[in-house]
DNA sequence: GCAACAATATGATTTGGATCAATTCTGCGT
DNA sequence: ACGCAGAATTGATCCAAATCATATTGTTGC
């Protein structure tokens, strides 16, 4: 089931982009196409359908083509904590590595297209292809880096630093795979946000309203536009 | 600079466990005695010498022998942020492969013997030794892990409880590494602490003191001992 | 179009931990 | 042993966000 749509550009065989998993990756053709053929593309999912649960065999890593999605765990007093919100071009499943079972559960909060990548065939591949090894290393430190974002945020900042953060954070984010930075729909559900942020929904909302009466945003339903995004950079890092 | 007490144990060579890298770890003999001529064993830190700066150009990780080493980052507005606590047997400088630079500092907390472990000798090998380089996915998803929980944690947790599931965490580190799981020494001093877990000074002191109001734990100054672990455990992931 | 329900927003009150302040303890160099 | 600086404890006060309560708005199926 796989598309000849997969996002690789073949113009340049030595300088293919690979815009499926998230970074530049030269490679040389034959390695493209094997890396190709490793790579499924799943059907969409719709909103709230499971990619997989907490406790699932860990088999796959998942590259996100549209859509958004939501992870989360669930802790020995069986409350959930959201550890993440993917997009587009970006990549997640990690969790599972260590244990070889996943820690997470993870959803769609919308219609959402992933590209699966087995994971013994990528380490396979891997050894082939040390571009391909040293790649995978980096999106995977680059998942230790937002993680570690987030603790620095969670350890310290107030409400608003926090709501400030992540509304920049996407915008970042949606801009690196050139879409909108200033105006784009916020996938979760305040109460997501608020678990993610350790805020309560109440908080969040506030947070939000006021934000709206300083001119930093605009937020019609889901839909938000951020107006002053130099001000509200400077809040989320202060 | 390498020692021969590095800690292989070399008595079977199909089943070797290399526990200055933390996991076991199945080589065949050769794998092992090349793996071997890719760690350095440096000499003794002592207290608040830095193994990195943040900035730093990442050429290594690095597996504590002995002692304990914290890391953290500096943020936007200059503030300090603990990002972790590494114990005997742990791995650290993930932080520095997603983009060639490490983002945290680290500092010895205590007298500290380290391996140096180069990561371009790291890569060439795991190309040839595919269980090596499993082992080494493993090892970084476990930081991952580690992140998420605390995530989970600060997102959360009122004081005693995140207070408590650091003493937890530690006691069940050191425990894997077969060292005392209920007494031991905090390497940290109570401000490291209560960065970490974002809490103040006075908010760890204060919990430090209801613990031993309560029975829970003895502490006579970095010596601490956990006199009701079930009931610690319990505090920590309620 | 209209229930019925979920998601948001907003107001009133409470509270856990921050902040400010003052000792006491501990390690360290002389 | 002494003195000093940083670390830790303990107390008093304050405040941001949680909690509780009550609209308001949005969404879905009939």
């Amino acid at each position: 089931m796989r598309s000849p749509s997969l996002s690789i550009q073949p113009t340049n065989c030595h300088k293919c982009r690979m815009s499926a998993l998230c970074l530049p990756l030269t490679l040389d053709a034959s390695s493209l196409a094997r890396l190709e053929t490793a790579i499924d593309r799943r059907r969409p999912l719709h909103r709230n359908q499971f990619i997989f649960h907490a406790g699932d065999r860990f088999e796959s890593l998942y590259a996100i083509r549209s859509g958004a999605v939501k992870s989360y765990c669930t802790d020995s007093s069986g409350s959930e904590q959201v550890t993440g919100f993917y997009l587009p071009g970006e990549i997640f499943g990690w969790d599972g590595i260590h244990s070889n079972q996943h820690r997470n559960t993870t959803l769609a909060l919308e219609t959402t297209a992933l590209c699966e990548i087995p994971f013994t065939r990528l380490e396979e591949l891997s050894q082939n292809v040390p571009k391909l090894q040293q790649h995978f290393m980096r999106l995977m430190a680059k998942e230790i880096t937002a993680d570690q974002e987030l603790i620095t945020l969670l350890a310290k900042s107030s409400a608003e630093e926090r709501v400030a953060s992540l509304l920049i954070s996407l915008s970042n984010r949606l801009k690196r795979q050139h879409l909108s930075a200033t105006r784009f729909r916020l996938p979760m559900s305040r109460a997501d946000i608020g678990n993610y942020l350790g805020l309560t929904v109440e908080t969040v909302s506030r947070v939000f309203s006021r934000f709206q009466s300083f001119d930093l945003i605009l937020c019609d339903k889901k839909e938000i536009e951020i107006i002053n995004l130099p001000r509200l950079t400077a809040m989320a890092s202060q």
